[in-house]
DNA sequence: TGTACATCAGTGAACGCGCGTTCACTGATGTAC
DNA sequence: TGTACATCAGTGAACGCGCGTTCACTGATGTAC
């Protein structure tokens, strides 16, 4: 594929990602359709006309940076499901993985929860388009399960949602936590897990 | 209270409300953080310094418009709760009053969607002690329910949380829907419909 | 009721500033032979 | 390997434009007597 041999690619590359990541600083503290390319290019350390050798304009980047948050959810959950014996255990396990994945990555999982009803339309199609994705891979994970025999394919997906809605809503209420200490983060982590359970008894009694 | 006699401020109440009036159309496409003062003062039909008689700033209107979007929860629910019979048709009220809101509130219902996450944290903050205020009125709205005996204080937080998430989720969804059509607009509330079974069945359970 | 003065919502000109975009350019990297 | 030419990521100057904010103002409304 990529023909062309290296140092000018890997270069260009660096810059991109140079981009990226001062964009995503930014945008702690605003929204997308408020970010200025001069101000990205300006906390890069690039020309202004730098920016449009690799972005039409600030939601093409915004774009990208919705694959670089969210392309690493492919599989993540699958694993997280399957390996665990209890339902307990599959519970504290999700709230831990989000808690993690926050920890690792505050700037995606912000500019995700923010942009997801966010005001440029691309960003927030891509975005839509990416969970809806996820959802379907939690779907068919949940439809391996035992507890799933019986469950329409429209009811999982339901279910799906509602774990991939949660999982946002949980991921940006850390977030918010974050701010103000490890007790904050406590406190998040058991009311997700009591409305993981919540959800859980539900579905064990969906086709009562 | 007023003791202010009446045409005088009564006319700077309406340039007040055309202001906000302007500001969420202006919204509809875009975030509060990059909504321009000249532009909502244009959209106004008023010079750009009249816009200071009545905000400091666009992040100060916002919260405006937040008391304007979400003063109105008050109460809402607690009827919807009380006056049905069975759970399911509690269910179907409870949707029903989301897509009215929906269709009478658009923009309102964009915005708080929108700017819950935003990027102005005033605003952002405005709206999470709003929701807060509601949640803890669902709350005792559901301890009043005989369905609650036995439920500490802390899981009817939780639950409350639950419902009021659920319900601006649902109410983004129908939003999203209502540019798709009516089609879209079933799905959204039978979606709904399932998802509060889901957590019916589960709270009926949570004592097991 | 009538008059003289005070208040204050909305105006319009002016300011300095940073924005997005264009353009011709430079010089390191890549390619052909 | 060496040379001559092509490519193209990043530059820097320039542009016109709309922004937020200041200021002194106007004239309708409100108040005191």
């Amino acid at each position: 594929m990529s023909h062309t041999p290296g140092i000018r690619q890997a270069q260009k590359q660096r810059t991109r990602q140079a981009l990226l990541d001062a964009a995503l600083v930014l945008l702690a503290d605003q929204s997308l359709s408020s970010l200025g390319l001069r101000e990205v290019t300006r906390a890069a350390g690039v020309a202004p006309t730098a920016f449009y050798r690799h972005f039409r304009d600030t939601a093409d980047l915004g774009t990208a940076l919705v694959e670089e948050a969210l392309g690493s959810l492919h599989g993540m959950i699958a694993g997280t499901l399957a390996e665990a014996d209890s339902a307990d255990e599959r519970i504290d396990r999700s709230v831990e993985v989000i808690a993690r994945q926050v920890r690792a990555y505050p700037a995606h999982v912000r500019f995700i929860a923010r942009e997801r009803h966010g005001g440029v339309r691309p960003v927030r199609e891509a975005i839509a388009a990416e969970l809806e994705r996820f959802s379907r891979e939690v779907a068919s994970a949940l439809a391996a399960q035992p507890a799933s025999a019986g469950w329409s394919e429209d009811d999982l997906r339901m279910l799906a949602d509602v774990y991939v809605d949660h999982m946002v809503m949980t991921a940006s209420a850390f977030l918010d936590a974050a701010e103000e200490g490890p007790r904050a983060r406590g406190r998040v982590a058991s009311r997700a897990r009591l409305q993981l359970r919540l959800i859980s008894l539900g579905r064990r009694h969906w086709l009562d």
